[in-house]
Parts: C-alpha cells; sequence; structure tokens
DNA sequence: TCTGGGGTCCTAGGACCC
DNA sequence: TCTGGGGTCCTAGGACCC
C-alpha cells in the first residue's frame, strides 16, 4: 500500500540558526529584522517556541514582536543558508525514497509503501529520530495516502509530532477540525463559509455547500470530496520549471515622487536579471505591481512579442507599465506607494549561445520556404 | 511603531480565430 | 439578415501559502 509521509520542519529557520549557534538553544529567539536596529516594516519570519510563548507569531510586525518579547535575540535572516540546509534535507529524503517532492522550503513529501499504519508509522517515527540525529533539525510528520491529510496531519503534529491517518480514518479525522485547517481555505473563505454555518470540516456536506457554489466555484466539490475522506487525484510528485520570479521592495516611508520610484525600479530589474541570468531562464510578460499606503493593490503587466533575456527589455515595459500606473492613480487617489514589485512570467530556458549558433549554422537560409 | 518578500493557482471578460 | 460555439491568449484582480 502506498502513503504519503509529510515532513513539515519545526520553526525552520530559527532551528537552522540554533545548530551553529549552541549557545541559543532553549533561549528566545527570533529571525527577522532587528528593531533595535532601527524601526522597520520588516516582520518576523520565524521564532523559536520559546519566543511563541511570549504571543511571537510568524508574520508579525517586527516591532509588534519586539514589544511581546524584549528579551528574544534577533537573527538577520540568510536565505542562502535555509536553502542549503533545504537542499541537506532533499538528499537526505532521496537516500531513503525513490520519490520526493520538495514543496517548499521547510517541507518535503515522500512515497513509501508498506503493509499496514504501524509499520508506516514505525519506519516514519525512525526517519524523524535520524533527521533530529544526522541533521540536527526536527520535523512533525503526517502520514496519509493522500497528500493533502498528510500534510493536514503534520500540522497536527507539530512540534515534532507523528500522525498516521490511515485510509479508514480519514473521514473521522477530519470532521472535528476546523474548516481552517484545510490547505487553500484562509480568512475570506473561513468567512464564507461560517455564513453558511459551516466551521468544522464535518460540517461539510453537498447540502451545506450548494448556496456557497457560486462563491467558491470548483472548490466547493473539492470541499465535500475532502470531507467525505476521498480528496480527488493529486499529482504531488511531478516537478515543473518555475512561473515566475520577482523582485519585492517596501520604502522605510511611502513614496509620492515617480522619480524614486524609477531608479528604484532599475535596481529591481538589474537584481531580477541577475536571478534570472543564474538560471539561465528568459521571460516574455512584465508585471508591476504596487502596493499603496492604504494596502490596495494595483497591477500592470504586458506580454511581449518575444521571450528576452538581459535588463533593456525589461527596464523599458517596467518603465512603461510604472508611468502608466501612476499616471492613473493621479486621475484619483493620489495614493503614496509603500511597495514595489517587478515581477517576470513565461520562463523559458534561455538557450546556451553556443547551441543556438549551431543551430544556425545547420541551416540554409535560401531554403526557408 | 500595522501588515515582507517570495511564490502559486483560479476566475472572468474581451480579443481574436476557426 | 443575423449571428453559434469552442479554444486560446491577454490583462486584472483575488485568495492563499511559506
Amino acid at each position: 500500500m502506498r502513503w504519503i509521509v509529510y515532513v513539515d520542519m519545526d520553526a525552520f529557520y530559527v532551528t537552522v540558526e540554533i545548530r551553529d549557534r549552541p549557545d541559543l538553544v532553549g533561549k528566545k529567539v527570533i529571525v527577522g529584522p532587528d528593531p533595535k536596529a532601527g524601526p522597520t516594516r520588516g516582520v518576523v519570519l520565524s521564532a523559536s517556541y520559546e519566543a511563541r510563548a511570549d504571543g511571537v507569531r510568524s508574520a508579525m510586525p517586527a516591532m509588534q514582536a519586539a514589544r511581546l518579547s524584549p528579551e528574544s535575540v534577533w537573527i538577520r535572516a540568510d536565505f542562502e543558508k535555509y536553502r542549503r540546509a533545504a537542499e541537506e534535507i532533499r538528499t537526505f529524503l532521496r537516500e531513503r525514497a525513490t520519490e520526493v517532492a520538495p514543496l517548499s522550503i521547510d517541507e518535503a513529501a515522500i512515497r513509501w509503501e508498506a503493509d499496514d499504519p504501524e509499520q508506516i508509522g514505525s519506519r516514519a517515527r525512525a526517519l524523524q529520530q535520524e533527521l533530529k540525529r544526522e541533521l540536527g533539525l526536527s520535523a512533525s510528520i503526517g502520514v496519509s495516502p493522500y497528500r493533502v491529510v498528510a500534510k493536514i496531519a503534520s500540522d497536527r503534529s507539530k512540534p515534532a509530532g507523528l500522525v498516521v491517518v490511515p485510509p479508514e480514518g480519514t473521514a473521522p479525522f477530519l470532521a472535528p477540525l476546523p474548516v481552517r485547517a484545510i490547505p487553500g481555505v484562509g480568512p475570506k473563505t473561513e468567512v464564507i463559509l461560517r455564513e453558511a454555518g459551516i466551521e468544522t470540516i464535518g460540517q461539510i456536506r453537498p447540502d451545506t455547500v450548494a448556496p456557497l457554489r457560486r462563491r467558491l466555484g470548483g472548490f466547493a466539490d473539492y470541499l465535500v470530496a475532502l470531507a467525505r475522506g476521498t480528496p480527488p487525484g493529486e499529482e504531488p510528485f511531478v516537478e515543473s520549471g518555475p512561473r515566475s520570479r520577482s523582485v519585492d521592495h517596501t520604502f522605510v516611508q511611502d513614496v509620492s515622487e515617480i522619480s524614486t520610484l524609477i531608479s528604484a525600479a532599475d535596481e529591481m530589474v538589474e537584481d531580477l536579471v541577475g536571478s534570472l541570468h543564474k538560471e539561465r531562464l528568459r521571460y516574455q510578460t512584465v508585471t508591476v505591481a504596487l502596493r499603496w499606503a492604504d494596502f490596495a493593490r494595483s497591477q500592470k503587466s504586458q506580454s511581449l512579442p518575444a521571450a528576452h533575456e538581459g535588463p533593456e527589455a525589461l527596464r523599458e515595459a517596467a518603465h512603461r507599465l510604472l508611468r502608466e500606473a501612476w499616471r492613473q492613480e493621479n486621475e484619483g487617489l493620489h495614493r503614496p506607494v509603500r511597495t514595489l514589485s517587478v515581477r517576470v512570467e513565461r520562463l523559458t530556458p534561455a538557450l546556451a549561445r553556443q547551441l543556438a549558433l549551431d543551430g544556425f549554422d545547420g541551416l540554409d537560409p535560401t531554403n526557408i520556404k
């Protein structure tokens, strides 16, 4: 029988940092921009369970976290280090399973065969202990034949726990959980469901969800199937290339000058082109997004006639889109800008230059019809 | 002392083509 | 004289996740 073993790292960034700083074991530690270094608009990226006891949470404004937990030690985020640690985990998992799906920087799933829940449970427990012993990292693990259920189970087992949900136990396991436990149900969907009297997964049934079909679209059918314990087919182990790459910048103070935005955009374009070059990717669609002072967003995008590498086409498009968004705003609300984003989509592999030229060598232009 | 910096997927209308 | 139905691409916005 096939099982999904879903591995979700506990307080990942903080745990990786503490691995390098044994003096911080058992302390209140926060990864994020240290407010003691000056006012910041940044947020908490990860907090140790000791810091969480003070009420600190991921995505909380750093200023607020500093107030709640004044003794916490702050560490500036080092994403290169976390990516390397994630790669260690993947290597570790690939040595133990043929099918490994990296799902985010701190989550991965593997597929294993096992005869029964006891057998898969003890193998998963052994995996968890080895992960701790060999890599010094703590993980929570959920196990189910269904990926989404395995993920929900891993969430419920935090921190450092293990929950195995056998197939026939799926609906009973899910029934008492709040609808927010379902990946894809966020604050908005939670409200929509609550207005229909649905607070737990067990209350999701065809008759209760039917009136919501117009607002939830196809998601309504998905929810019913999940609540019944038979989530529809999943394709967890196919890896496709990246769909988009972006750079965001939130200004220390909101910006009301287009010239400031243009020069910020120029720097962001250079950043973005640098990372695309490293990944050997070309882009064809360019988007400029603005987060206004009132936190509302606008965006402008444009598809180019062909894929590009290099900064020129990106810079030109970014300027055009930025000026257009700015012009529209100034016919109306005149809000200053909080955050600027530059994004590229429709990414394709950049052809190696030599390869492209070799290809052309073989073509006789006079023969092209 | 409000709310980062990445990402993904879905929906919906209009253009355009067959 | 009137006008279908399907498919794809583009753009904008929304919701959600880590």
